[in-house]
DNA sequence: CGCGGTTTTGTAATCGATTACATGAGGTGA
DNA sequence: TCACCTCATGTAATCGATTACAAAACCGCG
């Protein structure tokens, strides 16, 4: 019986194999003009004939890095994230980096954990998302002096790397575009906003913008639900059962938006003239979709792709600015129009 | 200035740290039931004293294996994709094992890079979509007697595993359904079949099933898109626009299905009156959009929850069945009809 | 107190790739 | 021909964690 490991060759096989040193094979690897062309062919011939595979982790612990950047998401499993590792993946590995994702299901404890797990399989830099990462963590990486960035958010906190925008002022503008419109009874439908600092500073957008016209947010007026179109539809049931209902819905993120206007068509509900919808992220589907969802346009690519060109700079030992904002402007589309006089 | 490496701790600094050797340190780590209480205490508090985490490298060098699968997947920019990612990390945690992601871009020369990639990161184990891989990549991997489970397909070819099921056979049961509700002028939208067994699977089987009828999926009826809104609404104008123009449309994911329902509806065309739509995944939106979509259920999550059982059971040396099958079935929602009579 | 047995701990070799340094081959000019 | 320089190649130490084996500590009992 074959044995796994027998099928298995390392560099002194491929320098036996081709009559030359260990040092010659990781040269032709890694600086094949230095060697002369006729070794290179022999061990380039060696290596493709024993089906050599360098072992990543005998080089990480020789070379003290690993060219792998980590990436922790909450989950993979909502479009906006979805977008975000396309853009960065493809920026990195222009540079030759790698990626390795890990997913928080945002949990701050499961956050740190993978966070950890990705430090502990050599990631030379990490991207977050957010800055409500468990302080112990942030602790860790910075006694680690490893790079980070985090996505999403705007301004940064002292002495961090962010990569976003104001999502409370973002949001605002929809607000003040919605007021002008007319609207007096606006409602949110807001994603969870525990342990997520978008999401809360969503809310608080909303309830500063509402305030500074004199209006508020009150209790029956604010659901949080979780992405999802089911959960969606439920949690604007529960808004469109307050009493006056609002004529305004501001949704925390598109698939919130696309499941309140999903219901509202169900429910008979016209959308714009008996009710706004606005949401927040601007997917594929919200210009697609029927009526048209009025969103905040977020440029996720463009955004991701900073982070990727911060934390390559960081593992340049390049200076890196602090912040970095992006625009998020609303898109204004069919699923908003002035209030109905009542 | 301090350096970065002055910041980083090994096995033996905790070891000097709680005045034990390195083995000491390992076992408290590895088997902490075989040090004394009072020993694995001081070296615990030498480790979180430290920041100290292991490096996973030189683990892996010693130990031969990392605890790691990798999953090659074309995109996870589409919904399907991102649910089997989910359902896949989740199962393979439960065994304590880190998933690697990457991307092939349905490119087989990048999947076959991406995958000895992961191969060189020490991944114990690879899954993988469909089964047209390139064979040397096949060759390699096969080589190196790394475990491999391809999903998403079935049955197996020789001396592979697969979880998954018949492309062809399930979206025959879609033909048949639409042939019994008299339609005879069927047209696909198909995704792109090219390096995709899938999506070229899909295509034969409504060929086999036209067939079986005695009809034939002319070339003005047959239709190739990108995954993607815009794409799909494109491919549908392109069917929609033959003579004389099909009266049931299969296509070949969902996210083609949600363009044809989203461009029909603004061509004025009534699905499923004039126009019955088929799609293939049974993505969230389908039950949500209106109409609601017609479409073949793939389970998976269930799927992919075997795949990574059979990835964990191969990793334990255990025996593999070279195929598992799931099912998918035909649900019925609104964006069928009987044929119109003309 | 000392013997045999059990449990805990330490010593040092090992995994595979990289690279500083040593060595050797080849070329050039006097 | 020899001294010297350059460039290609080889030798061997190194990175950090694991573990076989050795050594030591401890226990109970005669």
């Amino acid at each position: 019986m074959r044995t796994r490991d027998a099928t298995l060759s390392n560099i002194a096989d491929v320098a036996s194999a081709a009559g030359v040193s260990t040092a010659t094979v990781s040269r032709v690897l890694n600086k094949p003009d230095s060697v002369s062309v006729d070794l290179r062919k022999s061990v380039d011939d060696a290596i493709v004939r024993l089906g050599y595979v360098p072992h990543a982790g005998a080089r990480a612990l020789k070379l003290r890095r690993t060219g792998t950047v980590g990436a922790i998401i909450p989950t993979v499993d909502n479009a906006i994230f979805a977008e975000a590792i396309e853009a960065f993946q493809q920026r990195l590995s222009d540079t030759g980096l790698q990626l390795l994702i890990a997913t928080s299901g945002y949990d701050v404890n499961k956050e740190a954990r993978q966070a950890m797990n990705l430090v502990a399989r050599g990631a030379d830099g990490l991207a977050l998302c957010g800055v409500s990462q468990s302080p112990k963590l942030l602790q860790s990486l910075r006694q680690r002096a490893l790079p980070i960035v985090h996505a999403m958010i705007y301004p940064p906190p002292p002495n961090t790397v962010c990569v976003g925008f104001d999502n409370a002022r973002a949001i605002a503008q929809a607000v003040r575009y919605l007021l002008d419109l007319g609207h007096r009874r606006i409602a949110m439908l807001a994603g969870i906003t525990r342990d997520n600092d978008r999401a809360t500073a969503r809310v608080v957008g909303v309830r500063q913008a509402l305030k500074k016209a004199g209006l508020g947010l009150p209790p029956n007026y604010l659901v949080e639900r979780k992405y999802g179109l089911a959960h969606a539809r439920d949690g604007f049931r529960v808004l469109m059962a307050a009493t006056p209902a609002p004529t305004a819905i501001l949704c925390g993120n598109d698939v919130l938006a696309f499941g309140a206007l999903l219901e509202a068509q169900e429910m008979g509900i016209n959308v714009p003239k008996a009710l706004s919808i606005v949401g927040f992220d601007d997917l594929e589907m919200a210009r697609h979709i029927r009526p048209a969802l009025t969103t905040l346009h977020v440029p996720t690519e463009q955004m991701w792709q900073h982070v990727a060109d911060r934390l390559i700079a960081s593992l340049a030992q390049l200076p890196v600015q602090a912040g970095t904002e992006v625009e998020v402007e609303l898109v204004v589309r069919e699923s908003t129009g002035p209030v109905l006089r009542d």
